[in-house]
DNA sequence: GCAAAAACGTACGCTACCGTACATTTCGGC
DNA sequence: GCCGAAATGTACGGTAGCGTACGTTTTTGC
């Protein structure tokens, strides 16, 4: 709401839907930082003492089930925000945040963020949801990385990094996606290899370019849908919309 | 070896890790409730009218990611409540909530749980709480589901299970077991098979029974004691204990 | 007491993915 | 322009669980 040359997506959508007033209020308390690409935000484990609101950078979240064993089951991007267990007042993290695309964000302290959340009735409200939008993907990414074929998963995970980094290039490398997807980094070169020869993706040493959103669609798992719907149905309606001033 | 009569495990821990008074205000609000085993409590995208704090039944938590594909992400027994979902102003379901542990429970409204989560405070801090323990259990069977082996999982759930029913004998069939855990029945029979040869748990037509604790942890994965752990550190502290009066 | 259903046992080919290993290509640093 | 490291390609035996099908046993309903 403020940012003065910003590139892009200078837009949070959880800040942009609040009311002037508290949106005023909320942002005051912000700073912004430039999260690094590829850093941890936040091991598990560790105090959360500043939450982020990804402006144009996104976040995996990965839970860190034991050796070798790591799955993402969260992505904050411009549309959600960092650390949000702390309006449950847990001020530590249960997963590792991962900084998965480099760029600016809005931040605050978390002690901050709790007084503010506690003030603000349309804040609250809107983290609310979003916390319960996130709790859906939880369980949705369960079922997915239970059921699906790794070529769908490796699509859904592609379309939803492409709407959290505003552009259809972006950095990735078939290791880190295998960490994210809880695969062997093999299994990834295949999948991509084979959604490269159908003409949907092009990537060369750690740089990939979506060519074909439909198509990924349609190898995608219906998940990529079903979460961006959940996200709509409680934080997409009109009274949440970014489209006012 | 156990209680024969009745068992009942009549307290819910939420509830009674309350102050007193506290206590009495949420506990007036109550009324009983006798729940059916095998029935649907709320089905996914039906909204909660009631939630349910369980004194000795319980409830399966179940994500319906698509036609045949089901998956448990959660259990709720006597140390939680079904509806938490509620206290962030969201009263529709999810998930579906299927009682696979028949027994009495604790049940309010969901518009009077949500006033009275706004009004007391130490209620409140309990709530939110659980939430974030309920979460944090989804991130992890995420991670189990992924990557553990049948067996492991098998014996998890078993213990887990048995945490919730009070006692070492219950009702289940390899067909449920099948559906709670996304796999074949016919996976089940040989996952159990194996259990049983190993003197672990003993069963014939629906009616299981633990025979080695012990046993089945040594099987089971650490997601067990994670989880059980995760709970303790969140909701089982001094300050939130039962043994006060 | 008998048919029908529920619960469990088992078998067999199949496939997606694993673990591991090694080769190849490209890039950045010097 | 060379070299080491990063990124990707590929191969191969192994296996857990799948889909399906068909038995067998026990319980239930009438």
């Amino acid at each position: 709401m403020v940012k003065t040359q910003p590139p892009f997506q200078s837009v949070n959508y959880l800040l942009a839907s609040l009311p002037r007033p508290d949106r005023e209020l909320v942002g005051r308390a912000c700073d912004h930082a430039e999260l690094p690409f590829g850093e941890p935000l936040c091991h598990p484990g560790e105090p959360i003492r500043l939450v982020y609101f990804p402006t144009d950078s996104y976040i995996s979240l990965i839970t860190p089930s034991g050796a070798s064993e790591s799955l993402e089951v969260g992505m904050v991007g411009n549309e959600g925000l960092f650390g949000i267990t702390v309006l449950l007042g847990v001020k530590t993290s249960a997963l590792l945040g991962l900084i998965q695309g480099g760029g600016p964000a809005l931040r605050m302290t978390a002690n901050r963020f709790k007084l503010l959340a506690d003030e603000s009735k349309p804040f609250r409200r809107v983290l609310n949801r979003y916390l319960y939008v996130l709790t859906s993907g939880l369980a949705q990414t369960a079922a997915c990385s239970r059921f699906h074929l790794l070529d769908a998963r490796t699509a859904r995970w592609l379309l939803m990094t492409q709407d959290r980094a505003h552009k259809d290039t972006f950095r990735l490398t078939h290791e880190f996606l295998a960490y994210m997807l809880g695969v062997r980094r093999a299994g990834v070169t295949e999948a991509a290899g084979r959604l490269q020869a159908q003409g949907l993706i092009r990537y060369s040493r750690g740089v990939l370019t979506v060519l074909d959103r439909a198509g990924l669609e349609a190898v995608s798992c219906l998940c990529y849908g079903a979460l961006k719907s959940t996200y709509q149905d409680y934080l997409g309606t009109p009274r949440n919309n970014v489209s006012r001033t």
